[in-house]
DNA sequence: CTGAAAGCGCTTACAG
DNA sequence: CTGAAAGCGCTTACAG
């Protein structure tokens, strides 16, 4: 099927081309009568810009990526990854931005696709998950002079604009909720791969402090944030006698429940759990779980704008934007769940 | 950073922009002394040709579009599409293919990116997830000449090339290994939303038929892919007392081990569980769950080189390709899982 | 084997 | 308010 061009449109209504894409992009200045005889025929005909073209002309091409590098949660039990990328296509859909997907498992094809993402001019910019801490290309972008935000705090450079969960008030609430159930020694499966978990573990000492308990270090633990994860560090757990454990990922509270479980005890009778993420209640057969939910699809939509707004305005300062944690109080497995809101 | 053109590089190397070009772009005849001259120039100064440009120029953009429309499985639960996403950036990856991400959730938001994709010339070719029967805009990719393929068997069209799992097999093997263990009141919980359901339905009741077993219509219900589905046809399906279930998707089956824990039934001693899909072993959670395993991944890694094919090469008829589904007896929770396979 | 030149379909100062 | 024209950075017949 022949594409229309802004040529053909041009000759149709008797003007020149440039008159038709001061139309097609929302020129003030156009007589209304002209505006309306062109906006007819482009209306009639379906006509809509060759989008290669006008990249090349305005050196723009509405295209964003979205770099996901390999990272343990990419096993995908966990589904982080889906729930942010339904929120960024949300925004680019509402915002007609094109979203690229750049996924890379080994360093090698991480390198291929780094180098032509850089180089080779078709993105206007960038959103990139910040999954563990040690990503070395972050700078390389930086240096380049891409516009990026990070979704996830980054380790070091605070000059960089990212999005993030409140996780300090996320582990901060987790144990604040247990201690306030009468628990003492509780304990937490954090996770040190990507700042979320530090965060989470320094929210979770931090309540313990202000609350005069101990902090007993063979109470904390570490995982991945995968479920086998969770399962042998909820056994190493164990011996130190927790009657309330803070998991820092619901994908390890799964594990963790089954090392409970194997342990003959029950939740959350012999221990409670409060875990962190949002997975669907669907998959939290067992158990009632109680968890901080982080607004992931949020996260999405924020990022894209914050994009959008860098990619038009005039640079600013970077900015970072962090989203509310919040408690969700499940009562039991299956049934309707309570929320209990905190800030 | 300024990024370099093909003009520079060519003043660099005292020779012609079209040399230039013909060396980035693998031309056979060129003299080996300038090739390698020009060559040296590339890689010491990191040159790579603008995708714009490029694009423009030969009516190629390198770019494909991954089309999800709004589907019940899309909630996520699911790991289908995630899966399918990796095996897709794996082969694009591979092929230097770009990969664009349209998702909607909504009609409006449909028609609008289904129309953008159709006249913005931005995509060399297709990918669309048929995950359900009444995709209307499919109809609309064929008249305006697009090239795609499908993942799925849509419900009519021949003419369309696809690559889909075998899922009258699955639906075969899932019921034959719960006759073989003895079962005679077999039931099923399908589904309906997409060919994939009505196949493993087929399978199920061929398989019936050729062990000489009677096809009990209140045996046989159907839920939506969802777990709520599972759990509510399950608990309709329990008064004809079947002694094992077939169930369509792992996500509906947990939802239906829910209903049978309930009920105060164990599995599989009171009733076997044969499931569908891919779900990790971790999400599996309770009891054991034999399943049927489609390649995913496989799938997806499919789709993009035949679209590639199809993009390079004339145009060859449609082409049908059916995956090899598996059944995977999983001794029991976690541990370790035997695989028998059958074709 | 290589170069000069046209052209891909737009945008955008510049004039008027 | 509108048009003529240059230009974005490539590819690709066409000649030689």
């Amino acid at each position: 099927m022949k594409r229309l061009t802004l040529d053909e449109i041009a000759k149709l209504a008797g003007v020149s081309r440039a008159t038709v894409s001061r139309v097609v992009n929302d020129y003030p200045h156009i007589k209304p009568e002209v505006r309306e005889r062109i906006q007819a025929i482009i209306t009639q005909t379906g006509f809509q810009p060759n989008l290669i073209a006008r990249s090349l002309a305005s050196d723009r091409s509405g295209i964003i990526g979205l770099v996901i590098p390999n990272t343990p949660r990419m096993v995908f039990t966990d589904p982080f990854f889906p729930t942010l990328i339904q929120g960024i296509t949300r925004a680019t859909n509402r915002l007609n931005i094109t979203l690229s997907l750049f996924l890379f498992q080994t360093k090698d094809e991480e390198a291929r696709t780094i180098r032509t993402i850089l180089n080779t001019g078709l993105l206007d910019g960038l959103i990139i998950t910040a999954d563990r801490k040690e990503d070395s290309f972050v700078p390389k972008f930086v240096r380049h002079g891409v516009s990026f935000v990070l979704i996830g705090r980054p380790e070091t450079n605070s000059e960089i604009t990212y999005v993030d969960t409140d996780n300090v008030a996320g582990g901060y609430m987790a144990a604040e909720h247990l201690i306030k159930l009468g628990h003492h020694r509780i304990g937490i499966i954090g996770a040190n791969e990507n700042t979320a978990g530090d965060d989470r573990l320094i929210g979770y000492q931090k309540v313990l402090h202000d609350y005069g308990l101990a902090l007993d270090p063979t109470l904390i633990t570490f995982g991945d944030f995968s479920m086998q994860s969770g399962y042998e560090a909820m056994k190493s757990l164990l011996p130190a006698n927790p009657d309330a454990v803070f998991i820092a990922s619901d994908t390890m509270a799964l594990g963790a429940l089954r090392a409970i479980r194997e342990a003959g005890l029950r939740v959350p009778e012999d221990i409670a759990v409060v875990g962190f993420d949002d997975l669907p209640p669907a998959t939290q057969s067992d158990p009632p779980l109680t968890t901080i939910q982080h607004p992931i699809e949020q996260l999405g939509v924020t990022a894209v704008e914050l994009l959008s707004k860098m990619l038009n305005g005039i640079d600013a300062p970077p900015t970072h934007t962090i989203l509310p944690a919040k408690l969700i109080i499940r009562a039991s497995c299956g049934a309707e769940q309570s929320e209990a809101t905190q800030t």
